[in-house]
DNA sequence: GGGCCCGCAGGG
DNA sequence: CCCTGCGGGCCC
């Protein structure tokens, strides 16, 4: 680890940061300039008095206008404040109290790997009925919908990849799941920095051979890797492109657990830097920007916060 | 917790 | 075919 491990990460999330801020600042000032947008959803009705507003307040399980109701889950829900685990995934969980909660939350659906899902009475057990490599969103799957593992998202054709984090063809980038293997990545919600993927020793050294699917930095990577090239394309032809959020990622905006599609975003950057890992390789990065217009993000709830980033007393090696 | 190694889908 | 990929299960 390089002693200038800690001021290479300052260095890296403030630039972001401000790159992001930067992208923000401008976005909003279009934003005004360009004529409003016709309203979809009537909010101009001021509370007529005695007229019980139709909507309760907004919570995270609404949804606007969702053709395709289908089961949801709450996974920003701790239960009893515990975390499962991967390992625990597919095993059911222990139902603490069970009523209080019920009675008020849509229930944790756990549903297993490889058995149906009741969301689409279509679709065949563990089969796709739509095609993953298409721009823009899913019918049948809204923004929020959640899931256990990256199968299951993969089965619904959100992002196809049960592994790697970016799904694209030399058209442009179709999906990418923010897990929270880069730790200088900033998550704003509406704005994201992302690293490109390669440059990783997955058969291990010729010594040391492995067979992986992960492993740390050990090269520099680049825009002709086919899968940053094609988010390279995207910010060229500005087509969107869906976005999970995994819980891995150390977030506000990341799931409790598994896995949830958070709608389309759009490739503002592209550039390279170097990367925070150990060889100060350099990596491909990018910036996002929520498409306007689509349901909120879920927030965590105060207090079930990842730790990751909570504790600057860098913690942040092991 | 960490290490190991696997199936799998997708791309070349 | 082979190789890659910010998963995931199992064992320690």
């Amino acid at each position: 680890m390089p002693t200038n491990y800690e001021q290479l990460r300052e260095e890296n999330i403030a630039r972001n940061k401000k790159l992001l801020e930067g992208l923000m600042k401008k976005n909003a000032i279009e934003d005004a300039r360009r004529p409003q947008p016709k309203r979809t959803r009537r909010v101009d009705r001021k509370s007529a008095p005695g007229k019980p507003k139709k909507r309760m307040q907004r919570t995270d399980d609404d949804e606007i206008e969702d053709p395709h109701p289908i089961k949801r889950a709450r996974p920003e829900t701790p239960q009893s404040g515990v975390r499962r685990s991967q390992r625990n995934a597919g095993k059911a969980i222990p139902d603490y109290q069970a009523e209080s909660q019920q009675a008020r939350l849509p229930r944790l659906v756990t549903t297993k790997v490889g058995v149906d899902h009741d969301r689409d009475p279509n679709r065949p057990s563990g089969k796709r009925i739509h095609d993953p490599k298409t721009f823009g969103h899913i019918p049948g799957i809204p923004v929020g919908t959640w899931w256990e593992s990256r199968e299951d998202c993969s089965n619904d054709a959100i992002h196809a990849p049960w592994v790697a984090g970016i799904s694209g063809s030399n058209e442009g980038a179709y999906s990418v799941a923010l897990s929270g293997g880069y730790e200088d990545d900033i998550d704003m919600g509406d704005y994201f920095t992302f690293t490109g993927s390669g440059g990783r020793a997955l058969r291990g050294t010729k010594t040391n051979p492995k067979n992986l699917r992960t492993a740390p930095q050990s090269s520099d990577q680049s825009f002709e890797h086919s899968f940053n090239k094609a988010l390279k394309i995207s910010s060229e032809t500005r087509k969107p492109v869906r976005v999970i959020r995994g819980f891995k990622l150390p977030s506000p905006y990341a799931p409790f657990e598994g896995y949830r599609y958070d709608g389309l975003y759009t490739v503002e950057e592209a550039w390279m830097e170097q990367g925070l890992n150990d060889g100060g390789f350099l990596v491909c990065k990018f910036a996002f920007r929520r498409v306007p217009g689509q349901p909120p993000l879920q927030v965590k709830a105060e207090g079930e916060a990842d730790d990751n980033h909570d504790e600057d007393s860098a913690s942040f090696t092991a």
